[in-house]
DNA sequence: AAAAGCGTATTAGTATTCTTAGTACATTAT
DNA sequence: ATAATGTACTAAGAATACTAATACGCTTTT
């Protein structure tokens, strides 16, 4: 598999949190899938010209999120989403976020319907490679 | 009006964030109407007993976000949300930061449906107090 | 005009974060 | 064994973020 992640310079976010958003959204989108291996630590630091310690800690933030699972000599695989044990703090966390979004969007003038409708549009496109489901022909 | 903002020491965020989001809230909710105005920089800042530039760095955040509108020498007042005029850029932003929410829903192991569900819950509560709109009885 | 109240600008110091580098270790696969 | 994997640790530098101190200019009030 080719490498689809890409770094870029000038954004103002720090390069493993990019490596974490990319690979995040990957298995949202179910571009990977349970069980896939990602690239290794320094193959991926090689590939994208950083530190293998960059690459290390996107790993960890990935694996404290419960996204991935490592096995020191082995490799790091997606995990699978039945083992998910996602706890009060993981939800109030979502819901934290979910308010302060909605406050964004409130004071620029959206009406709830509105944002509502919007938060389900994009959802959906998610949804369309979303786990366990199948895109409606 | 008594002081409604109250920063917290020992909070993961920057008090020039707290004091932003306690106002963008209070905005959201209606709590604060346009026109009102924001207490003083010099006023607040004691009030909070931190420097006066950490209150005017999160009314310029403010202002930049389009919530309120800063004449200098008189004050700063809470816009009209009616002259908002929200461009490609806040709506875009608005997108991205719903995408990285929804990601982060889906890989938890919540369904599209039940993400959407949530956040049109949520939106409610806010709704409820939203400007132009009454609660219904 | 003076005084008081307001936001702004500039500068600086401190703390934190990010990234890199180098080395070493334990486990697993070949 | 050898290679490949993730991990741990220390160190260092650079960049960024946060808060503070001070001074300035505009507006309202007196």
């Amino acid at each position: 598999m080719a490498l689809w992640i890409q770094i870029s310079p000038g954004s103002d976010k720090p390069i493993y949190v990019q490596i974490v958003e990319q690979i995040s959204e990957a298995v949202a989108k179910n571009e990977l899938a349970t069980g896939d291996k990602l690239p290794a630590v320094r193959k991926l630091a090689a590939e994208l010209v950083i530190n293998p310690n960059t690459v290390a800690r996107a790993y960890t933030v990935l694996e404290q999120a419960k996204l991935v699972t490592t096995k020191t000599g082995s490799g790091t695989f997606v995990s699978d989403p039945k083992l998910y044990s996602r706890d009060a703090a993981d939800i109030n966390m979502l819901a934290e976020r979910m308010d302060t979004l909605i406050t964004r969007g409130l004071n620029l003038g959206l009406k709830g319907g509105d944002l509502a409708a919007m938060f389900r549009d994009r959802t959906n496109k998610f949804v369309g490679k979303q786990k366990g489901e199948e895109k409606k022909k």
